[in-house]
DNA sequence: CTAATAGTGTCTATTAGACAGTATGTT
DNA sequence: AACATACTGTCTAATAGACACTATTAG
């Protein structure tokens, strides 16, 4: 095909020649939710959480996935993922990152489908309105060590347990090749895709102040230091944390009283900090 | 349509409901390569390199790209881009690693096609035969502030500069949009892609032992050292360097002599290190 | 007063940065 | 001998871990 230039090689390009498939796109939703506590003294307690949505229809009908859906011929990944973010949640300028793409040839039992997970934080106060009446916010309950990750989800009315298990995948890094062992409740390969999301999540929490697209404006350091305590399940020392988050906050003169004990100072993420 | 199961469901899809798209791979082949000096005391000097393609068709007819091709409706993207890693160096069992996915509306003028870019680093020793015809390794020279990224590869027949801008995606991350300025020699998005590359692989040099893949199986400390400063461009100081590199290698009983200078132990990377 | 959290002071251990010094080959 | 690199010792600065102590509220 000796084409004299690229416009006229495009004009007689046939895009039918190479085979195609159809791409999605899933969305990891975390934020944290409060449960009332039973002892007036004691702060409430904080839950990790994943917006999950039952299917309603065949495949994998009933059970729980990430929110998502296909990707259209004049969006790119970015985009379809936000406006799936916004169909869950109505919320805008969310924080938003592509986590990883999934392309095993069977994980959707309908055809070829490749699916590009994005991880999502936000700050539950944010939603003005409910949830689409399908979708239900799970409480996460993470043990993992060097072998095996444990999932607890918990919606308070129902909850599953997906266990998956950790091989390293090759000497020179800390890449594991996760497998999923048991998994009764999540549809397609979303028990994997959230464990993905949790790892990157932990991962940037040391990092990064990732942590504050899922905080209040106004926050204590009691509050912002059991969020780090529930998302890598490990206890913090006071100082050691107040320390490593001294300049990325600043104190307010706002204060948060009526728990049984000492008041707590009120806290702002720093924008411009050094 | 009320299945009333889903083998019936599956049994009745139409799979072609869907709008469907291409999906190709690229591969950053990434590789350290020496240049002979002119002072018989002083080291060889050691390039970061990176190996490209020189595009035989159209569009961006002999532009430079990274190895690619399309995904195969049987292959995974990891499939697809262990195939054309191959293809390119008839290497195998070589680190590999997903990048990120590229899936802006018009990276390609012929249609629609999302590629998931990989990266993979290997020892320019293990390659036994020639490259093909149409590919080349170019040596990098990395500049990068807080605003801009300039990469000047060289093949020493041709060489040029490519200039990315870096903007803050959000405040609470270190993540940054990358927009090309200057691009006269790449094709595709590649000069993103590339960047991204140079970016992941900078980051992980930091906390995994990743190097070690680029390295022969012995080296030297000072040739270790040398890879770490061509990658991140920055000078390291020799008793840092050596307690932080410590316990990932093993002094073996090899030397390596004929430097103008003291011999240097040769080492190897430790398997079993803790 | 008590239970619970808020917040600080300080000692110690570990790690990182800097620099100076000694060692040893080839020409 | 001179040069370039190899390799080590040590001082200092910065950071992380641990623990103990004081402060303040609702009930």
């Amino acid at each position: 095909m000796p084409y004299k230039s690229e416009e006229e090689f495009l004009k007689h390009y046939d895009s039918s020649k190479f085979e195609k498939l159809s791409m999605t796109t899933d969305i990891i939703i975390f934020s944290v939710s409060n449960s009332l506590t039973t002892n007036y003294r004691k702060l409430n307690e904080k839950h990790f959480s994943v917006l999950l949505v039952k299917r309603q229809d065949y495949p994998f009908k009933d059970k729980w996935c990430l929110p998502g859906g296909f990707v259209k011929m004049d969006e790119t990944l970015d985009e379809a993922a936000t406006r799936i973010l916004a169909t869950e949640t109505n919320l805008h300028n969310i924080y938003i990152e592509q986590l990883y793409t999934f392309s095993d040839i069977n994980r959707d039992p309908r055809m070829r489908i490749v699916s590009t997970a994005y991880m999502s934080l936000i700050d539950k106060n944010m939603l003005n309105e409910k949830i689409p009446k399908n979708a239900s916010w799970f409480n996460m309950k993470i043990l993992e060590d060097d072998k095996t990750i444990n999932i607890t989800f918990d919606n308070e009315i129902e909850n599953f347990t997906v266990v998956i298990k950790k091989t390293l995948k090759e000497l020179t890094t800390d890449r594991y090749k996760y497998s999923v062992v048991k998994n009764d409740n999540l549809a397609f390969d979303h028990a994997l895709v959230i464990a993905s999301g949790i790892s990157r999540l932990k991962n940037k929490l040391e990092y990064t102040d990732i942590v504050f697209n899922m905080m209040p404006e106004y926050f204590t350091l009691g509050e912002l230091q059991q969020v780090y305590e529930i998302i890598l399940d490990k206890k913090l020392l006071d100082p050691a944390f107040r320390r490593i988050i001294a300049d990325k906050v600043e104190k307010t003169d706002k204060v948060k009283t009526g728990g049984g004990h000492r008041p707590s100072a009120l806290f702002r993420y720093k924008l411009n900090k050094k």
